[in-house]
DNA sequence: ATTTAATGTCAAATATATTTGACATTATGT
DNA sequence: ACATAATGTCAAATATATTTGACATTAAAT
C-alpha cells in the first residue's frame, strides 16, 4: 500500500504524528505503521484521514502491483 | 458505514455476490457483510471494489454520524 | 549544553476483519 | 413443479489491525 499520508500531514497542516492521531482517535503507532505502508488501514480510518487533510482516500492511498488482484 | 456498493454492483455491472467476491479475491461472506454496512473492511478492499466498479472509495463508502470523531 | 518535543521501533495483548463450512430462503429458468 | 443460482445468516477458526507500554534516537528551542 503505497502513501502519502506524510507528505500531507506536513503539507497540508503541519501537525505532529501526536497531534493527527488524536485527531482521529487512534495510537500514534498507528500513524507510524500507516506512513510506513507496510499496513493495511480500514476504510474508515482512510475516509478520516483523508477528510481531515482535505484531500481523498485514493489521493492519499495508492495500490501497488503486489495488490491487485 | 454507510455504502451503496449493492446498487454499484447491480447497476454498474449486474455481478452476483460470488462474482464481485471473486473478482478481489474474498469469501462471499464478506461481500454480504459488506454489504449490510456492519462492518469495517479493509482501505485495500475498498479500493479495489472501487477499481473494479470504476467508482471512488468516497462514493462507495461513507461515513456516518457515529463513526465521526 | 541541556531540556523538550517529535519520531522510530519492538513486543505483547486485545479487538476485529476475513475465511470456512454449513444450512435455509428466495428468486429465476425450464 | 422442479432444478439451479443467488442470497441471508450463523458460529467457529484464523489472520491481521490496533492498542499499550516502554525505550532509543533525532530535531528544535532555550
Amino acid at each position: 500500500m503505497k502513501t502519502n499520508l506524510r507528505k500531507y500531514r506536513f503539507e497540508q497542516d503541519d501537525l505532529s504524528q501526536q497531534q493527527l492521531a488524536d485527531m482521529i482517535k487512534v495510537s500514534r503507532q498507528t500513524i507510524v505503521a500507516i506512513e510506513r505502508g507496510d499496513y493495511n488501514l480500514s476504510v474508515k480510518l482512510a475516509l478520516l484521514l483523508a477528510r481531515k487533510l482535505n484531500t481523498t482516500v485514493e489521493e492519499l492511498f495508492q495500490l501497488e502491483e503486489k495488490d491487485y488482484v
